[in-house]
DNA sequence: AGGCTACATTCAACACTGTTGAATGACCAG
DNA sequence: CTGGTCATTCAACAGTGTTGAATGTAGCCT
């Protein structure tokens, strides 16, 4: 058994950070949680007060695009689509798990705050040109697209027709909107 | 009271219509459709025989893009990002209800055959150039990004910097991609 | 040591969920 | 009037998130 205030704590922020990038926020019961963690069926609620405060708690942070950013800006394109379709499988699980969830009105809101801090506010600095701003937002939205595409809708057949051209065209069209050449 | 078969059916398809839309999968109760129907609460089961079953067949068809691609081809790009930026409030909730369900398996099949059926294949038909397919997908997502981006990640301060220029940016990045000059 | 407080944990219960199977009712053919 | 078909009702099931009271246990003060 587990004892004393923070062990219990994290025991379940562990359970919980599993169980719902597996099975999803409706998939994982606060139950499932709890017995996955070793622990009596409401102590969740007690430490969290809610399902949805224990799902934003225990949901691991998104990945650093810092990486990304500083490398030759002409490549800029090429390497975020590169990015989604070579991730390692955290930030699949992640985006699936934060989308699927997001009626919630606060689930929403963490998405939008992860969406501004982690894509958009770094991208726009590393903009020249003009309307920087508007460019990042629709940068983020054609990345976007993409793991919509691949992820949400799943389609397999864009897949298919190699990671390679999906790169270079993609790529392409994302480097377009970063160099302001539209 | 409703009476025969054919009406009652309809009678909870059109309330779970309603319903689902309005507060989502998980947020509408099949009791809550049965007594928006005025129906027994057992009777949506009954007749549907699971609420993903009748969830799947509630939903509205999604709308026809066919006038859409029939015009100019050269403002094609732009008509689609109108279209997402100045649609009537059919294809939203449609569209969110959708994503967000989409874990299960039957309406994740369903976001596939929709986005195949009435997106990709009528694009990929109207498109010349080498690659038509693959464009025509990678078109797809550059659309789904821009929905993503406005309706599930809710980027008010996007739209906040005007339609035209969102029009004119984005859609002249979807027009490279139709146009094969990439 | 004994009694006390503070607090982590357990348990039982609430209203609600999707789903099931048996009971009820109405209508219509013979 | 009888029997049968079938739409509808009802009660119940296990599971959900959540709550509040009961239980236990550890440590501190006199």
């Amino acid at each position: 058994m587990i004892e004393g205030r923070m062990e219990t704590r994290t025991a379940i922020l562990r359970a919980a950070r599993t169980l719902f990038l597996e099975r999803g926020y409706a998939g994982a019961s606060v139950r499932s949680v709890a017995s996955a963690a070793g622990v009596d069926a409401a102590l969740p609620i007690h430490y969290f007060g809610t399902k949805q405060a224990l799902f934003l708690e225990a949901l691991p942070s998104m990945p650093d695009y810092q990486p990304l950013l500083e490398g030759d800006p002409d490549d800029l394109g090429e390497r975020f689509v590169r990015y989604v379709l070579e991730e390692d499988g955290h930030l699949r699980p992640l985006y699936l798990t934060l989308l699927r969830a997001s009626d919630a009105g606060a689930v929403g809101e963490q998405l939008r705050d992860l969406h501004e801090t982690t894509f958009v506010a770094p991208l726009e600095s590393r903009l020249a040109g003009q309307d920087a701003e508007l460019r990042a937002r629709l940068a983020a939205a054609v990345v976007g697209g993409l793991m919509y595409a691949l992820w949400v809708v799943g389609d397999d057949q864009l897949l298919a027709k190699g990671e390679d051209d999906i790169i270079r065209r993609y790529g392409a069209l994302l480097q377009h909107l970063i160099d302001d050449r539209l």
